[in-house]
DNA sequence: ACCGTTCTAGAACAATCACTCTAGAGCAAG
DNA sequence: CTTGCTCTAGAGTGATTGTTCTAGAACGGT
């Protein structure tokens, strides 16, 4: 692995468990293994850019896993209610850490350092458009479909807050029963909106 | 209103804009208009201890709020879409900030910060039980009453912060339809749950 | 008037922050 | 062997952090 990203994904595993402003640059250098020096060297523009790069490199790799986790059912809902099982389980084996450090990030950054939070929003929009196409497959409108997942990753964000915070699987399990009946319902009764 | 409340309510406008770790002291004595000296003789134990208590303090505000915009609605279902769309006019008149603190503190300080994690647990259980308690009183069961506010809240946090990252109010709404989906099953098809 | 307590007031402190700088190691090309 | 470039290495920089300290203002009870 090349040094400038043995550095980010240190950066995304401090991310992940305390947020950007709590995270130093002298953690993460000690994390990675890299010296201070060759921080600065493969990112210039310094702490920022570190973050970014982790950013961008663990929404990537958390839209695949959730997408690997969607795929394999042809029932919506059924791939819903599995996603939110397979976030659960992995949160309470990890010692409740976060699996991605997209959604704690840009909470926290979007007012206060906008670069950051317009990587945030690239991520997220990614998720988006690729779970538009999923569930598109599946059968559902466009819009129905982006409604969807849409939903899907902000009731997952939130509940891997709570269940963070609550040290319990029952948010992530609540939150994934709950829009698995919306996708019951948009499987149903198609909803053609206008605009 | 006391000193203490002002600081309070000082730290709790800097959080949801921009979290713990990145809100300083001296942010919160020049917001608040107390001098220093006054915050450490009102919270001894410092940073901490004054974002414990604004966290408390916007914590029932805000589960006030959510519970007085449910609570004209005897549907269920309607009452929750009416709720986050209501959260979606709020964020998108004030540009864009978060109306609660606690979800953002909540993703940063659990593993890094315990007492102030805690407290965050303490807030999201109080809104838990008083929500549970609201839509006992529309005729669900106790599990499905637990699950369905737990769903909410999972859902309405995590729209807060996609919402304000994507600059959209389709977060909102979406994760609104979702979780109103969510109702209508659960009022249609009782869940009983054993354990 | 006097005392004790509560609270205001901000200068001062050590620690830590992100970052810069200089020096040299490693390596490929000529 | 020399040259030029990339990358390693960490001591050092000024600014900022949360907190402490000392001094005095304000106030109620006697």
């Amino acid at each position: 692995m090349r040094t400038d990203e043995r550095i980010a994904v240190a950066m995304a595993e401090l991310l992940r468990r305390q947020g950007y402003a709590a995270t130093g640059i002298k953690q993460v250098v000690e994390a990675s293994g890299a010296p201070i020096g060759s921080l600065y060297h493969h990112f210039p523009r310094g702490k920022r850019a570190v973050a970014e790069a982790a950013l961008r490199q663990s929404g990537a790799a958390y839209g695949e896993l959730v997408a690997s986790l969607l795929a394999p059912y042809d029932d919506i809902a059924a791939g819903i209610e599995a996603a939110f099982t397979a976030a659960a389980d992995d949160i309470e084996q990890t010692g409740w850490v976060n699996m991605c450090p997209v959604g704690t990030v840009a909470g926290e950054v979007v007012d206060v350092e906008p670069e950051l939070g317009a990587v945030a929003a690239e991520v997220f929009e990614g998720w988006i458009e690729g779970g538009t196409a999923l569930f598109r497959e599946r059968g559902l409108t466009d819009d129905d479909a982006r409604a969807l997942i849409t939903a899907v990753i902000s009731a997952l964000e939130g509940a891997f807050v709570l269940s963070r915070t609550l040290r319990s699987r029952d948010p992530l399990i609540a939150a994934g029963r709950g829009i698995a009946a919306y996708a019951r319902e948009l499987v149903a009764d198609p909803v053609v909106r206008s605009g």
